[in-house]
DNA sequence: AACATCACG
DNA sequence: ACGTACGTGATGTTT
């Protein structure tokens, strides 16, 4: 019986991780050819997570989701309003939920609210919906309802909850509401329980956890070019949606409430997590000022020079083809030119970089891709990301995207703006401050990972060099060139120990070290040698690292934060060694991401607290960026380097270097 | 939707 | 013979 459970509960998850239709039998996963390699993978995380205990049981019976038939309130009058605003209790979790009309939470509309204070219980307050004849509440039904919930929403000792609670508390920051009291957050805590899962969706995460099939939104709003908006939808209909929302979420909240505290990993949620969420909220409701007309006039520019390119390789080549096409362009480099194949039919930079000794045309390709990837990645889609009411470009800043415990932005991803370039650098000009009252601030980690890698390893040799503050990368390069007292350490050696450093760290082998520095692999092998040589503690921490991962199934950060890897054991070498690397990097690039987390939770809290005009608004995994105002800037300063220096007390020294400018460009 | 490529730390 | 360094997001092409 228990084994019959588990059985399809496993079948229903693999169905949710992989896209399958809930009702699809194993014949629909040998239609979709599915990876057996990946699916092995997917089960042996269920059971990792405990969410499985044992595979077996009837394959190929249907999958059963729990029934349940709820009455949902539906809330029509200003009394009912204003009763149910009263009765909601301090102490008692509340779960809040917007229904809206976009998922840009800087230009949705609020549809309705929906909460719940119990399981199988839920309210919907309804603003705008379909066929609507009159006002329910008073005047203007959204501001009534806003005056009357505001007491609630903005009572802390109310702690709420919600799916991705962010995306309602910048809405209702919007409307003037500040959501106080955000004590867990489902989305939150389900990446954290499992942070290698491709979604944390609320209907993937009640199929999971509660067993039970939420009301599909397509069911309301359709799907393609036929969607409507959530205030087109019948009341009817909208209701129960709303209200099963806000349902699930007080269910998920109580069973992730528990699983955190069983796995030891509530003080970090609470702490660091749920602790950073004001920040980033403000973060993302503060937005950067992008200097649009830059942006236009840099484009032209470029379009100009693209123009040229684009001919230049078109009759270099003899013929007209698509340049974007890796396939069209191999065959004039690998068919029509004969030119050698590198790695299979690849025209990555890599390859195209080792064929300019044959031709002409890859290099010409090279700069055609830089800069149409300045264009079409930065320079265009940039102003149209800025908003028009506030003129800013508000980044959506994501806890759950990454299996170590950074963060991510999207919409438009301001971590990947270019910088290893002069041409990429200047896009950095265009994110400025927006007036001459304010200036940016830069300040950002020194290898913050290679001193974490040194705490976390207690390399002796490595602690020292950074406690007697050497330069790290020449100091590796002492080590691996074995320069003696008196010798130079040559520019070229601290460049190779540079990239070594960073290699090792990633546990590059010397195939890929090789490709790197431009040498014999055989030469960077003896470097990698060299440096375990040097460095017997880093050795060692791998060595453990592998051990413990292969009997844990999992690793973790110096906070406790973890991660299953449950390939150290594989019979693949492949897949162990990509294992045994995620194993040893994660630690290290997990425990850098709290430290810059909670440098950003007693920076965002100095800011408030001292009533400053200055803020924070990116974060690029160990730099941090602030609009501060002119008349701040001595404190802001010191204040920033304080708190990044202070977040986590490791055994070496931490530093951080800092700098200011108009733009982003001069301030780093 | 998957793949290839390339931008960043 | 094969594959070969961690973590991301956006874009364009191909299926």
């Amino acid at each position: 019986m228990a084994d019959k459970d588990n059985a399809l509960l496993s079948k229903k998850l693999v169905t949710i991780l992989l896209d399958v239709p809930v009702d699809a039998s194993i014949a629909d996963f040998e239609r979709k050819e599915v990876d057996k390699t990946k699916l092995e993978s997917i089960f042996k995380e269920l059971e990792f997570t405990g969410l499985l205990k044992k595979i077996g049981g009837d394959a190929d019976a249907p999958i059963k989701t729990t029934e349940r038939k709820k009455e949902y309130d539906l809330i029509t009058t200003l009394k009912r309003l204003e009763e149910f605003a009263g009765s909601i209790k301090e102490g008692e979790w509340l779960s809040v939920d917007l229904e809206t009309t976009s998922v840009n939470p800087m230009v949705a509309e609020i549809v309705g609210f929906s909460f719940s204070v119990k399981k199988d219980t839920g309210a919907y307050v309804p603003i705008h919906y379909k066929d609507k004849v009159e006002n329910l509440f008073g005047d203007n039904d959204l501001q009534v309802a806003i005056d009357i919930l505001k007491p609630v929403l903005e009572n802390e000792k109310i702690p709420k909850t919600g799916q991705n609670i962010k995306y309602d508390a910048l809405i209702m920051k919007r409307f003037g509401v500040d959501l106080k009291g955000i004590e867990f957050d489902t989305m939150i805590a389900a990446h954290l329980i499992s942070p290698n899962a491709r979604s944390y969706k609320l209907d993937n995460l009640s199929l999971s956890y509660l067993n039970y099939k939420m009301v599909p939104i397509q069911d309301l709003i359709g799907s393609g070019r036929n969607q409507i908006t959530m205030d087109q939808v019948d009341l009817a209909d909208i209701t129960f949606y709303a209200a099963e929302d806000a349902d699930v979420v007080i269910e998920l909240t109580e069973i992730f409430l528990e699983e955190l505290k069983k796995q030891n990993l509530y003080t970090y949620f609470k702490e660091i997590e749920i602790d950073l969420l004001p920040a980033l909220i403000d973060m993302q409701f503060h937005g950067i000022f992008v200097d649009r007309n830059y942006l236009l006039s840099r484009s032209k520019e470029i379009g100009i020079k693209l123009d040229a390119l684009e001919k230049q390789i078109i009759d270099l080549a003899g013929q007209e083809f698509n340049i974007n096409s890796t396939q069209q362009l191999a065959e004039i480099l690998f068919d029509k030119l004969n030119l050698p194949m590198v790695k299979k039919r690849s025209t990555a930079e890599a390859v195209l970089k080792k064929l300019k000794e044959y031709h002409e045309l890859p290099i010409l390709i090279l700069q055609y891709r830089k800069l149409f990837k300045l264009k079409n990645t930065y320079l265009d889609p940039l102003p149209d990301n800025i908003n028009e009411i506030t003129n800013r470009v508000h980044s959506s800043f994501n806890q759950t995207m990454t299996a170590t415990g950074r963060l991510s932005t999207s919409s438009p991803n301001f971590q990947n703006i270019p910088i290893r370039t002069e041409d990429g650098k200047e896009v950095r000009k265009a994110i400025r401050a927006q007036s001459d009252e304010y200036q940016i601030l830069s300040a950002d980690y020194s290898q913050v990972e290679l001193r974490v890698m040194a705490h976390l390893s207690k390399d002796e040799a490595l602690i020292q060099a950074l406690k007697d503050g050497e330069d790290i990368h020449t100091f590796t390069a002492k080590n691996i060139f074995n320069v003696k007292e008196g010798q130079e350490v040559l520019p070229d050696m601290r460049r190779i120990a540079k990239i070594v450093n960073f290699g090792i760290m990633y546990g590059a082998g010397s195939f890929r070290l090789s490709q790197e520095l431009g040498i014999p692999a055989a030469e960077a092998k003896k470097i990698i040698e060299a440096y375990f040589e040097k460095y017997k503690g880093i050795k060692q921490y791998m060595v453990d690292t592998k051990l413990l991962v292969r009997k844990e199934k999992s690793v973790s950060t110096l906070l406790g934060r973890t991660r299953a890897v449950w390939d150290s054991d594989s019979q693949n070498q492949v897949r162990r060694d990509a294992a045994e690397r995620m194993a040893i990097n994660m630690p290290i690039q997990g425990t850098a991401a709290e430290m810059i987390k909670i440098a950003m939770i007693k920076i965002d809290n100095d800011l408030k607290e001292n009533n400053l005009k200055s803020k924070l608004i990116l974060q690029i995994h160990d730099e941090l960026l602030l609009e501060v105002h002119n008349d701040e800037i001595d404190y802001v300063k010191d204040m920033v380097i304080k708190h990044m220096k202070n977040a986590i007390e490791l055994d070496v020294p931490v530093e951080v270097d800092c700098d200011l400018g108009p733009s982003w460009y001069e301030a780093h």
